[in-house]
DNA sequence: TCTCCTAGATTGACTGGTCAATCAGCCGGC
DNA sequence: GCCGGCTGATTGACCAGTCAATCTAGGAGA
C-alpha cells in the first residue's frame, strides 16, 4: 500500500508518524530515524520533504494552531454571549484532544509549554490566541455580563491555563479521561470560570 | 573571596549558577561547562558534587517543591476557609516567583511543564501538590462554601494551571509584571476562581 | 616550630557515543 | 535515457561524563 502512494502521501505519512513518535518519546528524545522507521520510509526522505527535524514539528504545530486561531476569530465575530464564546474555545481545544490526543500532546508538551525552545519561535502565534481570548473577556465586560475589576489579559491566562492543565492531566493520567469526562470537564470549567467572571450582586462593578 | 570559600559554598555556588544558566538557556540547550563557567569553577567540580547534569536540576526542583508541599500541607491543617487556604497557596507560588524568578522559571519550564522528560521523574511530587489542592476544594465543599457539582480534582487542575500560566505569562513577558501586579493578579485570580467555585443562589447544590 | 603525610578539593584535557544533516547514487515511470 | 522520488551509509559537530594529575589544609610527630 505504500509503494504506490503518490508523493504527497509520503509527506503526510511522515507527519503522521512524527505525531506518534513525538508523543511517545518527546521531540528531543526521539531521533529522526525513529520517524522514518515509523513512517516506513528511508531516513533521507524526511530531509527531502522537510528542511530539518525542527520543521517537522513546526509544521505540525502551525497546522493545528492556525485552526484554533481561526476558530476563536470566527466565534469572536458572532453575536453570542462571552460565556458561549469561551465555551466554543474550550470545546475546540478539548475536542482536538479527544480526537487527536497524540497531536495535542505534542503541541502542548513540546511547543506551547516548552516556551524556552520551540515555544519561543511560535510565541507570536501563541500570544495571538491569548489576545483573542482577552478580547472576548473585554467584550463581555463591555456588555455588562462580566465584572470589570478583572484584567482581561489576566483572565485570558487563567482560562487558557486551566484548559491546558486539564489536557496535561489527561496526558499524564492524573485525572479521569473517559469519553464522558471531556464534555463534563468543559462544562464545569466554563461554568466555574465564567461564573467567577460574571458580575453579580453589585460586587466588582467599578465605574 | 572564592579561594577561601569552604566546600559547601562551592556546591551552593554551582547550584546558583545553574539556576541562572538554566533560566537563560534552558536545561537542554546549556552545557555543563556553561554552569561551571558561570560558577567560576572547573568543569570537573560539577561532577565532584553532583552525579550528573540531571541531578543538578533535580536538586533545584526538589529543594523548592518540598517547600511548596510543606506550605500546602500546613495551611490545609489550619481552620480557615477554603478560599483563604487557596489564597495562601497562590501567594506562596507567586511570591516564590517574585523573589526568585529564575528559579521558578526553571522549575516551571524545565520540570513541571516538561512532563515528558523531567516532569516524568517528579510526577509523584507534582501530583501530590494537585492532590492536596483537591483536598482543600473537597473540604470547602463539605463545609458548604463550595458548590458540590464540581469535581475537586478537576478544580485543582484549573486552579494550579491558572497560576502556572500566570507565571508563564510573566516569564515570557506576555502580561505586565511590575511589583504591584503580583498581588493584584493573585487577588483577582483567587476572587475569580473561588467566586466561581462558591455556592450561590441554590445553583449546583446537588443533594 | 618545622616537616611530612593524607584526604579531600579542584583542575581541565580527553573519550566515547549520539545524531542531525548531507550526498552520491539508485530505481521506476514516462 | 531523463527526471524526481527515494535510499541509507557516511560525516562532522557536539557534549556528558571520566580520570589522572595537582593543589591545599591541617594533623601527627619530632
Amino acid at each position: 500500500m505504500d509503494a504506490k502512494a503518490p508523493p504527497v502521501e509520503k509527506r503526510r505519512q511522515i507527519l503522521d508518524a512524527a505525531i506518534h513518535v513525538f508523543a511517545r518519546q518527546g521531540f528531543h528524545a526521539c531521533r529522526v530515524s525513529d520517524i522514518a522507521d515509523e513512517a516506513g520510509v528511508a531516513y533521507g526522505l524526511v530531509y527531502h520533504y522537510f528542511k530539518s527535524k525542527d520543521q517537522v514539528l513546526n509544521e505540525l504545530f502551525t497546522e493545528r494552531w492556525s485552526l484554533l486561531l481561526a476558530t476563536i476569530e470566527e466565534v469572536d465575530g458572532q453575536t453570542i454571549s462571552a460565556r458561549e464564546k469561551l465555551d466554543v474555545v474550550a470545546r475546540f481545544i478539548i475536542d482536538s484532544y479527544r480526537h487527536e490526543p497524540d497531536l495535542m500532546k505534542v503541541i502542548i508538551v513540546d511547543v506551547t509549554r516548552a516556551a524556552n525552545s520551540f515555544g519561543r519561535t511560535h510565541l507570536p502565534e501563541i500570544r495571538r490566541a491569548y489576545d483573542l481570548i482577552a478580547k472576548i473577556v473585554a467584550d463581555g465586560q463591555r456588555a455588562g455580563t462580566f465584572r470589570t475589576d478583572v484584567d482581561p489579559e489576566f483572565a485570558s491566562m487563567w482560562f487558557y491555563g486551566a484548559i491546558e492543565q486539564l489536557l496535561s492531566g489527561w496526558v499524564f493520567d492524573l485525572i479521569p479521561g473517559e469519553e464522558a469526562d471531556f464534555d463534563r470537564a468543559r462544562e464545569m470549567l466554563v461554568e466555574t470560570i465564567c461564573g467567577g467572571l460574571e458580575s453579580r450582586n453589585g460586587a466588582g462593578q467599578a465605574s
